[in-house]
DNA sequence: TCTTGACTTGGACTCTGTCCATCGTAGGAT
DNA sequence: ATCCTACGATGGACAGAGTCCAAGTCAAGA
């Protein structure tokens, strides 16, 4: 995490006390918070942080790809540390729960029962994410 | 979809305007919409359909199987009425445009030229869904 | 120490979706 | 054909997640 800080003051950020504890919030790895469980547990640290710093920081922490977003239909987006190991998700269908998974053999196939952290497991889906040809031609403002 | 129509009769569902509008405006095989879509169109057809129809109806739908969600990153929920044939998304990071795609092969290995409709695509995910051991043993409300 | 623009703040605002009390009507009963 | 009533529709209030903005603060280079 600390590698994380010397790496955005090499980027060029000013280091703020509000920065210094949303990274440490997030340190971890296997870590899928919301934005406002980040704001929570920040606010113990830094009593006056606010919810739009927080927002702030994590943007610019997605794009820089320091941290990855992880989308829940219909729930709040969650934030993903673990952004330099490849690894896609198992997402408990009613309370949200997040779990890490790798995958073996077809994804379609199933979940190998070894990555399965005792869910049944009822469905995989596979969403491919790019630029459509009119928007690669006129990039996003 | 007036076989949709009959299915839903057959499941006792009242035949409202409202409902036979909502059908009327998902019919196709390649649709995407969100709900403010979905109502944008029907209000075409039923001035006076309201918001809160158009959201019920389409959950119902869902939940009896006949439409798919879809969901897309920070962006409103999208019903897809190919429910009954499997497939996979493609999905642009700009403006949100959706595909449907029928991957071949190893799915995290790329989609095939064919399936690609123009779009760079620059990510493959996958998601998988079930239950978590608690939810499962003390089921949704 | 001074200066300045990058950062933070909090509250207003937007968007998506849900809830609810009330009203209307589809469709079975007569 | 008419009546009844439970199911469905309505629209406006409400809620959660996230964005925006004008004003104030402060990190860090000079
Ligand atoms: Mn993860
Ligand atoms: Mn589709
Ligand atoms: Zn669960
Ligand atoms: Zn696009």
């Amino acid at each position: 995490m600390s590698d994380l800080l010397e790496r955005l003051r090499g980027r060029g950020w000013r280091m703020t006390s509000q920065r210094r504890v949303v990274a440490q919030v997030l340190d971890g790895d296997h870590v899928h918070l919301t934005a406002d469980e980040v704001h929570t547990l920040a606010v113990r640290l830094l009593p006056e942080i606010s919810r739009a710093t927080v927002y702030n920081t994590l943007g610019e922490l997605v794009s820089l790809g320091e941290i990855m977003e992880v989308s829940a239909a219909g729930r709040a987006m969650r934030y993903d540390p673990n952004a330099h190991h490849p690894h896609q998700h198992l997402v408990c269908s009613d309370c949200g729960t997040i779990r890490d998974v790798h995958p073996t053999g077809d994804p379609l196939a199933g979940l190998p029962v070894a990555e399965r952290f005792g869910f049944t497991v009822s469905e995989a889906e596979v969403t491919y994410r790019g630029l459509c040809p009119s928007c690669a031609s006129a990039p996003q403002v």
